[in-house]
RNA sequence: GUGGGCGUAGCUCAAUAGGUAGAGCUCCAGAUUGUGAUUCUGGCUGUCGUGGGUUCGAUUCCCAUCGCUCACCCCA
Protein backbone atom coordinates (compact mmCIF):
# COMPACT_ATOMS: atom_id res chain seq x y z
CA UNK A 1 0.00 0.00 0.00
CA UNK A 2 1.31 3.39 -0.64
CA UNK A 3 2.38 5.06 2.36
CA UNK A 4 -0.01 7.93 3.02
CA UNK A 5 1.33 11.30 3.89
CA UNK A 6 0.08 14.92 5.04
CA UNK A 7 -1.53 16.46 1.79
CA UNK A 8 0.48 18.78 -0.38
CA UNK A 9 0.98 22.18 1.59
CA UNK A 10 -0.19 21.61 4.48
CA UNK A 11 2.27 20.71 7.77
CA UNK A 12 2.32 19.21 10.53
CA UNK A 13 3.47 20.94 13.72
CA UNK A 14 6.32 18.83 15.32
CA UNK A 15 7.14 19.54 19.83
CA UNK A 16 9.72 21.94 19.55
CA UNK A 17 8.13 23.62 16.72
CA UNK A 18 4.48 24.03 18.73
CA UNK A 19 6.27 25.52 21.70
CA UNK A 20 6.64 28.43 19.53
CA UNK A 21 3.39 28.75 18.00
CA UNK A 22 1.59 28.16 21.18
CA UNK A 23 3.99 31.03 22.13
CA UNK A 24 3.61 33.46 19.67
CA UNK A 25 -0.41 33.09 19.51
CA UNK A 26 0.14 33.98 23.66
CA UNK A 27 1.62 36.96 22.60
CA UNK A 28 -0.54 37.78 20.39
CA UNK A 29 -3.41 37.05 22.47
CA UNK A 30 -2.43 39.31 25.27
CA UNK A 31 -1.68 42.75 22.81
CA UNK A 32 -5.65 41.80 21.53
CA UNK A 33 -6.69 41.52 25.04
CA UNK A 34 -4.94 44.67 26.49
CA UNK A 35 -6.75 46.79 23.44
CA UNK A 36 -10.13 45.43 24.21
CA UNK A 37 -10.39 42.87 21.89
CA UNK A 38 -12.19 39.74 22.63
CA UNK A 39 -11.73 36.43 20.70
CA UNK A 40 -14.38 34.63 18.71
CA UNK A 41 -14.60 31.51 17.15
CA UNK A 42 -16.27 29.98 13.99
CA UNK A 43 -16.44 26.94 12.26
CA UNK A 44 -13.54 25.73 9.36
CA UNK A 45 -16.00 24.76 6.98
CA UNK A 46 -18.71 27.07 5.62
CA UNK A 47 -21.20 27.71 2.97
CA UNK A 48 -19.31 28.17 -0.30
CA UNK A 49 -21.64 31.19 -1.18
CA UNK A 50 -20.68 33.34 2.22
CA UNK A 51 -17.23 33.45 0.23
CA UNK A 52 -18.52 33.91 -3.03
CA UNK A 53 -20.84 37.03 -1.94
CA UNK A 54 -18.04 38.66 0.59
CA UNK A 55 -14.69 38.05 -1.21
CA UNK A 56 -15.97 38.76 -4.84
CA UNK A 57 -16.97 36.37 -7.27
CA UNK A 58 -14.47 37.01 -9.73
CA UNK A 59 -11.22 36.74 -7.81
CA UNK A 60 -8.54 33.96 -7.58
CA UNK A 61 -9.85 32.72 -4.01
CA UNK A 62 -13.10 32.05 -5.11
CA UNK A 63 -12.32 31.28 -8.59
CA UNK A 64 -9.50 28.31 -8.31
CA UNK A 65 -8.17 28.37 -4.60
CA UNK A 66 -11.41 27.18 -2.36
CA UNK A 67 -11.73 23.66 -1.36
CA UNK A 68 -15.04 22.92 -2.54
CA UNK A 69 -17.36 20.22 -1.86
CA UNK A 70 -21.15 18.69 -1.84
CA UNK A 71 -21.56 17.08 1.83
CA UNK A 72 -23.92 14.17 2.12
CA UNK A 73 -27.02 16.41 2.43
CA UNK A 74 -25.60 17.99 -0.64
CA UNK A 75 -25.26 21.09 0.36
CA UNK A 76 -21.87 23.35 -1.87
CA UNK A 77 -19.28 23.91 1.45
CA UNK A 78 -16.57 25.36 1.63
CA UNK A 79 -13.13 24.91 3.79
CA UNK A 80 -12.91 28.70 4.68
CA UNK A 81 -9.69 30.84 2.93
CA UNK A 82 -10.20 33.66 5.08
CA UNK A 83 -11.84 34.82 8.90
CA UNK A 84 -13.31 38.13 7.97
CA UNK A 85 -16.77 36.52 6.17
CA UNK A 86 -16.99 33.97 8.68
CA UNK A 87 -16.46 36.95 11.46
CA UNK A 88 -19.24 38.52 9.65
CA UNK A 89 -21.87 35.75 9.32
CA UNK A 90 -21.23 34.62 12.92
CA UNK A 91 -21.95 38.18 13.87
CA UNK A 92 -25.06 39.00 12.29
CA UNK A 93 -26.49 35.39 13.07
CA UNK A 94 -25.88 36.46 16.74
CA UNK A 95 -27.20 39.73 16.20
CA UNK A 96 -23.61 41.31 17.60
CA UNK A 97 -23.52 44.04 15.39
CA UNK A 98 -26.81 46.10 16.11
CA UNK A 99 -26.89 49.19 17.49
CA UNK A 100 -23.24 47.87 19.02
CA UNK A 101 -19.67 48.23 18.58
CA UNK A 102 -17.36 44.98 18.77
CA UNK A 103 -13.78 44.68 18.87
CA UNK A 104 -13.27 40.64 17.80
CA UNK A 105 -10.09 38.73 17.52
CA UNK A 106 -10.06 34.92 16.03
CA UNK A 107 -7.30 32.92 14.83
CA UNK A 108 -6.57 29.61 13.02
CA UNK A 109 -6.12 27.71 9.66
CA UNK A 110 -7.63 29.03 6.81
CA UNK A 111 -7.39 27.12 3.09
CA UNK A 112 -6.28 27.78 -0.32
CA UNK A 113 -5.37 26.05 -2.81
CA UNK A 114 -2.07 27.28 -4.69
CA UNK A 115 0.93 26.07 -5.29
CA UNK A 116 2.52 26.04 -1.90
CA UNK A 117 6.17 27.75 -1.32
CA UNK A 118 8.00 30.03 1.05
CA UNK A 119 5.84 31.68 3.30
CA UNK A 120 2.39 30.32 1.90
CA UNK A 121 0.99 26.51 2.29
CA UNK A 122 -2.72 25.49 1.18
CA UNK A 123 -3.26 25.33 5.35
CA UNK A 124 -2.13 28.35 6.70
CA UNK A 125 -2.62 29.95 9.97
CA UNK A 126 -4.05 33.83 10.65
CA UNK A 127 -4.37 36.04 13.38
CA UNK A 128 -7.25 38.88 12.54
CA UNK A 129 -8.25 41.46 14.43
CA UNK A 130 -11.68 43.26 13.89
CA UNK A 131 -13.71 46.15 14.70
CA UNK A 132 -17.10 46.51 13.56
CA UNK A 133 -19.32 50.25 14.26
CA UNK A 134 -16.49 52.45 14.20
CA UNK A 135 -16.27 54.86 11.49
CA UNK A 136 -12.26 56.00 11.68
CA UNK A 137 -10.02 57.37 10.83
CA UNK A 138 -9.29 57.09 15.06
CA UNK A 139 -10.01 53.20 14.96
CA UNK A 140 -7.45 52.69 11.75
CA UNK A 141 -4.51 54.76 14.05
CA UNK A 142 -5.80 52.33 16.78
CA UNK A 143 -5.67 49.18 14.47
CA UNK A 144 -2.03 50.38 13.13
CA UNK A 145 -0.94 50.71 16.87
CA UNK A 146 -2.05 47.46 17.83
CA UNK A 147 -0.05 45.89 14.87
CA UNK A 148 3.03 47.77 16.40
CA UNK A 149 2.81 47.06 19.69
CA UNK A 150 2.20 43.39 18.32
CA UNK A 151 5.73 43.98 16.33
CA UNK A 152 7.37 45.05 19.26
CA UNK A 153 6.48 42.77 21.77
CA UNK A 154 7.99 40.37 19.27
CA UNK A 155 10.75 42.11 18.58
CA UNK A 156 9.93 42.25 14.87
CA UNK A 157 9.28 46.34 14.47
CA UNK A 158 12.65 46.90 12.96
CA UNK A 159 11.86 44.29 10.16
CA UNK A 160 8.93 45.48 8.81
CA UNK A 161 7.24 48.82 7.50
CA UNK A 162 3.85 50.29 7.41
CA UNK A 163 2.39 50.69 3.53
CA UNK A 164 -0.99 52.63 3.10
CA UNK A 165 -3.06 53.58 0.69
CA UNK A 166 -6.60 54.99 0.25
CA UNK A 167 -9.17 53.06 -2.07
CA UNK A 168 -11.93 55.73 -1.56
CA UNK A 169 -15.63 54.61 -1.63
CA UNK A 170 -17.41 52.35 -3.87
CA UNK A 171 -18.19 54.64 -6.32
CA UNK A 172 -15.37 56.66 -6.89
CA UNK A 173 -12.92 53.60 -7.17
CA UNK A 174 -15.38 52.66 -10.23
CA UNK A 175 -14.93 55.44 -11.71
CA UNK A 176 -11.03 55.49 -11.68
CA UNK A 177 -11.24 51.78 -12.61
CA UNK A 178 -12.90 52.67 -15.62
CA UNK A 179 -10.15 55.65 -16.52
CA UNK A 180 -7.58 53.10 -15.40
CA UNK A 181 -8.46 50.20 -18.22
CA UNK A 182 -8.56 53.20 -21.23
CA UNK A 183 -5.56 54.08 -20.04
CA UNK A 184 -4.10 50.84 -20.18
CA UNK A 185 -5.86 49.74 -22.98
CA UNK A 186 -4.34 52.31 -25.12
CA UNK A 187 -0.88 51.13 -23.96
CA UNK A 188 -1.48 47.51 -24.34
CA UNK A 189 0.96 46.51 -26.03
CA UNK A 190 3.13 47.95 -23.18
CA UNK A 191 1.88 45.88 -20.86
CA UNK A 192 2.98 41.72 -20.40
CA UNK A 193 0.58 38.87 -20.54
CA UNK A 194 -0.36 38.66 -16.76
CA UNK A 195 -1.30 42.53 -16.68
CA UNK A 196 -2.91 42.26 -19.79
CA UNK A 197 -5.48 39.09 -18.47
CA UNK A 198 -5.51 41.62 -15.33
CA UNK A 199 -7.21 44.37 -17.54
CA UNK A 200 -10.42 42.15 -17.67
CA UNK A 201 -10.24 40.15 -14.07
CA UNK A 202 -8.70 43.01 -11.94
CA UNK A 203 -7.33 46.47 -13.41
CA UNK A 204 -6.05 47.74 -10.53
CA UNK A 205 -3.67 44.99 -9.91
CA UNK A 206 -1.71 46.08 -12.51
CA UNK A 207 -0.51 48.89 -10.48
CA UNK A 208 1.20 45.96 -8.56
CA UNK A 209 2.85 44.51 -10.98
CA UNK A 210 6.73 43.23 -9.86
CA UNK A 211 7.88 43.16 -13.73
CA UNK A 212 10.08 46.23 -13.73
CA UNK A 213 9.88 46.77 -17.21
CA UNK A 214 5.73 47.99 -16.47
CA UNK A 215 7.38 50.42 -13.95
CA UNK A 216 6.91 53.10 -16.65
CA UNK A 217 3.58 52.88 -18.03
CA UNK A 218 2.67 52.33 -14.37
CA UNK A 219 4.04 55.15 -12.94
CA UNK A 220 2.66 57.53 -15.23
CA UNK A 221 -1.14 55.90 -14.90
CA UNK A 222 -3.82 57.97 -13.65
CA UNK A 223 -4.15 57.94 -9.85
CA UNK A 224 -6.44 57.31 -7.87
CA UNK A 225 -6.44 60.47 -5.21
CA UNK A 226 -7.96 62.18 -8.06
CA UNK A 227 -10.89 60.68 -8.07
CA UNK A 228 -11.58 60.68 -4.18
CA UNK A 229 -14.61 62.30 -3.06
CA UNK A 230 -14.21 65.04 -0.19
CA UNK A 231 -15.06 62.46 2.19
CA UNK A 232 -12.34 59.54 1.40
CA UNK A 233 -9.96 62.87 0.96
CA UNK A 234 -10.88 64.06 4.64
CA UNK A 235 -10.81 60.68 6.22
CA UNK A 236 -6.91 60.07 4.58
CA UNK A 237 -5.69 63.69 5.71
CA UNK A 238 -6.53 62.78 9.34
CA UNK A 239 -5.22 59.44 9.31
CA UNK A 240 -1.80 60.90 8.09
CA UNK A 241 -2.14 63.16 10.57
CA UNK A 242 -2.84 61.01 13.59
CA UNK A 243 0.07 58.78 12.67
CA UNK A 244 2.22 61.91 12.24
CA UNK A 245 1.68 62.65 15.62
CA UNK A 246 1.48 58.99 17.09
CA UNK A 247 4.76 58.77 15.33
CA UNK A 248 4.63 55.79 13.60
CA UNK A 249 6.60 55.43 10.09
CA UNK A 250 4.54 54.46 7.30
CA UNK A 251 4.87 54.58 3.57
CA UNK A 252 2.24 56.21 1.02
CA UNK A 253 1.89 53.49 -1.38
CA UNK A 254 -0.52 54.55 -4.31
CA UNK A 255 -0.58 51.05 -5.78
CA UNK A 256 -1.40 49.06 -2.69
CA UNK A 257 -4.59 47.12 -3.68
CA UNK A 258 -6.07 44.62 -1.84
CA UNK A 259 -6.87 41.52 -3.67
CA UNK A 260 -10.32 40.77 -2.15
CA UNK A 261 -13.28 43.09 -3.45
CA UNK A 262 -14.79 44.28 -0.11
CA UNK A 263 -12.12 46.72 0.94
CA UNK A 264 -12.85 50.27 0.50
CA UNK A 265 -11.12 53.69 2.29
CA UNK A 266 -7.64 52.59 3.98
CA UNK A 267 -6.31 49.76 3.19
CA UNK A 268 -2.70 48.67 4.59
CA UNK A 269 0.37 45.99 4.67
CA UNK A 270 3.19 45.52 7.12
CA UNK A 271 5.34 44.17 4.28
CA UNK A 272 9.17 42.78 5.30
CA UNK A 273 11.70 45.21 4.87
CA UNK A 274 14.66 42.83 4.01
CA UNK A 275 13.28 40.26 1.25
CA UNK A 276 15.97 37.61 2.08
CA UNK A 277 14.73 35.91 -0.58
CA UNK A 278 11.00 35.00 0.60
CA UNK A 279 9.19 36.38 -2.05
CA UNK A 280 5.82 36.88 0.05
CA UNK A 281 6.33 40.37 1.66
CA UNK A 282 3.06 41.08 3.46
CA UNK A 283 2.85 39.96 6.76
CA UNK A 284 -0.07 41.81 7.54
CA UNK A 285 -2.75 43.61 5.72
CA UNK A 286 -6.26 44.86 5.97
CA UNK A 287 -8.56 47.90 5.34
CA UNK A 288 -12.10 49.16 5.86
CA UNK A 289 -14.93 47.13 4.76
CA UNK A 290 -17.59 49.26 5.41
CA UNK A 291 -20.58 48.03 2.75
CA UNK A 292 -19.83 44.51 4.03
CA UNK A 293 -22.07 43.73 6.57
CA UNK A 294 -25.02 45.12 5.12
CA UNK A 295 -23.91 43.67 1.84
CA UNK A 296 -23.97 40.36 4.04
CA UNK A 297 -27.63 41.06 5.63
CA UNK A 298 -26.70 43.08 8.20
CA UNK A 299 -27.54 46.13 9.50
CA UNK A 300 -25.37 48.62 8.21
CA UNK A 301 -22.55 49.66 10.21
CA UNK A 302 -18.87 50.22 9.52
CA UNK A 303 -15.81 47.67 9.56
CA UNK A 304 -12.13 47.59 9.50
CA UNK A 305 -9.23 44.76 10.14
CA UNK A 306 -6.68 43.20 9.52
CA UNK A 307 -4.73 39.59 9.19
CA UNK A 308 -2.09 38.35 10.29
CA UNK A 309 0.27 35.56 8.42
CA UNK A 310 1.37 33.17 10.91
CA UNK A 311 4.01 31.59 8.95
CA UNK A 312 5.45 34.56 7.45
CA UNK A 313 5.19 36.47 10.85
CA UNK A 314 7.31 32.91 12.72
CA UNK A 315 9.72 33.43 9.55
CA UNK A 316 10.77 36.97 11.20
CA UNK A 317 10.45 36.34 14.66
CA UNK A 318 13.92 34.92 17.08
CA UNK A 319 12.15 31.59 17.81
CA UNK A 320 14.41 31.22 20.68
CA UNK A 321 13.60 33.80 22.45
CA UNK A 322 9.76 33.17 22.19
CA UNK A 323 9.77 30.67 24.94
CA UNK A 324 10.65 30.74 28.33
CA UNK A 325 12.09 27.37 29.51
CA UNK A 326 10.75 25.19 32.47
CA UNK A 327 12.53 23.85 35.35
CA UNK A 328 12.21 20.15 34.48
CA UNK A 329 13.38 17.64 37.21
CA UNK A 330 13.67 13.75 36.53
CA UNK A 331 12.48 11.58 38.71
CA UNK A 332 14.59 8.22 38.47
CA UNK A 333 12.81 5.40 40.00
CA UNK A 334 14.92 1.87 40.60
CA UNK A 335 12.93 -0.90 41.44
CA UNK A 336 9.08 -1.60 40.97
CA UNK A 337 8.42 -0.72 44.73
CA UNK A 338 9.64 2.72 44.11
CA UNK A 339 7.77 3.67 40.58
CA UNK A 340 4.50 4.05 42.61
CA UNK A 341 6.39 6.30 44.92
CA UNK A 342 7.70 7.98 42.47
CA UNK A 343 4.33 8.87 40.61
CA UNK A 344 3.28 10.23 43.42
CA UNK A 345 5.79 12.36 44.45
CA UNK A 346 5.98 13.87 41.01
CA UNK A 347 2.47 15.02 41.38
CA UNK A 348 3.49 16.81 44.69
CA UNK A 349 5.78 18.65 42.79
CA UNK A 350 3.66 19.57 39.96
CA UNK A 351 0.94 20.69 42.51
CA UNK A 352 3.56 22.80 43.75
CA UNK A 353 4.18 25.53 40.83
CA UNK A 354 5.03 25.08 37.59
CA UNK A 355 7.81 22.72 37.49
CA UNK A 356 7.45 20.12 34.72
CA UNK A 357 8.14 16.38 36.60
CA UNK A 358 9.07 13.67 34.17
CA UNK A 359 8.95 10.35 35.58
CA UNK A 360 11.04 7.28 34.10
CA UNK A 361 9.08 4.71 32.64
CA UNK A 362 10.42 2.01 30.91
CA UNK A 363 13.05 0.66 33.66
CA UNK A 364 16.70 0.53 33.22
CA UNK A 365 19.30 0.90 35.78
CA UNK A 366 20.65 4.19 37.34
CA UNK A 367 23.16 4.50 34.67
CA UNK A 368 20.33 4.65 31.91
CA UNK A 369 17.87 6.27 33.47
CA UNK A 370 20.55 9.55 34.36
CA UNK A 371 21.28 9.05 31.11
CA UNK A 372 17.08 9.79 30.29
CA UNK A 373 17.51 12.75 32.32
CA UNK A 374 20.18 14.36 30.95
CA UNK A 375 18.67 13.81 27.39
CA UNK A 376 15.23 15.11 28.70
CA UNK A 377 17.43 18.41 29.90
CA UNK A 378 16.14 18.20 33.02
CA UNK A 379 17.63 20.56 35.20
CA UNK A 380 17.57 18.13 38.33
CA UNK A 381 17.60 14.26 38.81
CA UNK A 382 15.59 12.67 41.68
CA UNK A 383 16.97 9.44 42.64
CA UNK A 384 14.20 7.48 44.71
CA UNK A 385 16.11 3.68 44.68
CA UNK A 386 15.48 0.75 47.64
CA UNK A 387 18.07 2.86 50.07
CA UNK A 388 16.49 5.86 49.68
CA UNK A 389 13.05 4.39 49.83
CA UNK A 390 14.03 2.20 53.10
CA UNK A 391 14.79 5.74 55.04
CA UNK A 392 12.15 7.63 53.58
CA UNK A 393 14.73 9.99 51.69
CA UNK A 394 15.03 10.67 48.16
CA UNK A 395 18.56 12.04 46.30
CA UNK A 396 18.33 15.27 44.46
CA UNK A 397 21.20 15.09 42.02
CA UNK A 398 22.18 18.59 40.48
CA UNK A 399 22.55 18.27 36.45
CA UNK A 400 23.48 21.74 35.03
CA UNK A 401 25.81 23.03 38.26
CA UNK A 402 28.25 21.74 40.81
CA UNK A 403 26.31 21.74 43.47
CA UNK A 404 26.71 18.50 45.47
CA UNK A 405 24.25 15.78 45.06
CA UNK A 406 22.10 15.35 48.45
CA UNK A 407 19.94 12.83 50.40
CA UNK A 408 16.39 15.00 51.74
CA UNK A 409 13.32 13.60 53.65
CA UNK A 410 10.69 12.65 50.89
CA UNK A 411 8.18 15.10 52.59
CA UNK A 412 10.59 18.07 52.21
CA UNK A 413 11.61 17.45 48.81
CA UNK A 414 8.95 20.09 47.37
CA UNK A 415 12.01 22.83 49.66
CA UNK A 416 14.06 22.04 47.14
CA UNK A 417 13.16 22.36 43.83
C1' G B 1 -2.14 26.88 -13.74
C1' U B 2 3.49 27.95 -15.74
C1' G B 3 8.84 27.35 -15.15
C1' G B 4 13.68 25.89 -12.45
C1' G B 5 16.21 22.71 -8.71
C1' C B 6 16.21 18.27 -5.84
C1' G B 7 14.56 12.93 -4.25
C1' U B 8 20.29 7.80 -1.10
C1' A B 9 19.55 5.27 6.74
C1' G B 10 14.93 8.37 11.70
C1' C B 11 17.90 13.38 10.61
C1' U B 12 22.10 16.08 7.75
C1' C B 13 24.64 14.56 3.58
C1' A B 14 28.68 11.55 0.64
C1' A B 15 29.93 7.83 -3.19
C1' U B 16 29.77 4.79 -7.69
C1' A B 17 33.21 7.89 -15.92
C1' G B 18 27.20 1.44 -15.05
C1' G B 19 29.55 -4.17 -11.00
C1' U B 20 23.10 -3.98 -5.64
C1' A B 21 26.03 1.72 -0.95
C1' G B 22 28.94 4.85 3.27
C1' A B 23 29.97 9.06 7.08
C1' G B 24 28.33 12.23 11.02
C1' C B 25 24.24 12.80 14.41
C1' U B 26 20.49 9.84 16.89
C1' C B 27 19.51 5.03 19.09
C1' C B 28 21.33 0.32 21.71
C1' A B 29 25.28 -2.41 24.45
C1' G B 30 29.99 -2.44 26.91
C1' A B 31 34.54 -0.06 29.26
C1' U B 32 32.01 2.23 34.39
C1' U B 33 27.19 -4.52 37.98
C1' G B 34 23.79 2.77 42.29
C1' U B 35 25.69 8.11 39.11
C1' G B 36 24.32 11.46 33.35
C1' A B 37 26.54 15.10 30.08
C1' U B 38 33.20 14.10 27.99
C1' U B 39 36.20 9.84 25.90
C1' C B 40 36.93 4.91 23.78
C1' U B 41 35.01 0.10 21.65
C1' G B 42 31.24 -2.57 19.28
C1' G B 43 26.20 -2.94 17.16
C1' C B 44 21.08 -1.86 14.58
C1' U B 45 18.75 0.58 10.41
C1' G B 46 18.21 1.37 3.52
C1' U B 47 12.88 -2.05 -1.94
C1' C B 48 19.30 4.41 -3.47
C1' G B 49 10.99 8.11 -4.41
C1' U B 50 7.93 4.78 -7.95
C1' G B 51 7.16 2.37 -12.81
C1' G B 52 9.20 1.28 -17.45
C1' G B 53 13.39 1.26 -21.14
C1' U B 54 18.73 0.43 -22.65
C1' U B 55 22.36 -3.27 -20.71
C1' C B 56 25.19 -9.56 -19.12
C1' G B 57 24.29 -6.12 -15.03
C1' A B 58 21.04 0.35 -13.39
C1' U B 59 21.17 3.82 -7.21
C1' U B 60 24.24 5.69 -11.55
C1' C B 61 22.19 6.48 -18.47
C1' C B 62 17.08 7.47 -20.93
C1' C B 63 11.62 8.13 -20.51
C1' A B 64 7.40 8.62 -17.60
C1' U B 65 5.26 9.40 -12.98
C1' C B 66 4.84 10.90 -7.94
C1' G B 67 6.79 13.82 -4.03
C1' C B 68 9.49 17.94 -2.01
C1' U B 69 11.28 22.75 -2.86
C1' C B 70 12.00 27.70 -5.09
C1' A B 71 10.20 31.42 -8.42
C1' C B 72 5.95 33.31 -11.47
C1' C B 73 0.59 33.94 -10.95
C1' C B 74 -2.08 35.10 -6.59
C1' C B 75 -2.10 36.18 -1.60
C1' A B 76 -1.55 36.45 4.78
Amino acid sequence: MKDIRAIRGMHDILPRESNYWTALENKLFRVARQYGYQEIRFPVVEYAELFSRSIGENTDIVEKEMYLFTDRSGDRLALRPEGTACCIRAGIEHGLFYNQIQRLFYHGPMFRHERPQRGRYRQFHQFGIEAYGFMGPDIDLELMLLAQKMWQDLGVDHEVVLQINTLGNIESRLKYRQCLVEYFQRNYDVLDEDSQRRLQSNPLRILDSKNPSLREVINAAPRLFSYLDETAQRHFDKLINMLEQAGIAYVINPNLVRGLDYYNLTVFEWVIREQNGLAQNAVCAGGHYDTLVADMGGKAIPAIGFAIGMERLMLLVAKELLTVKAKVVYLVALGEQAIVTAMHIADRIRTSGDTVVLVNCNGGNLGVQLKRADRSEADIALILGTEELAKGEIMIKYLRDDRPQLSVKIDNIIDFI
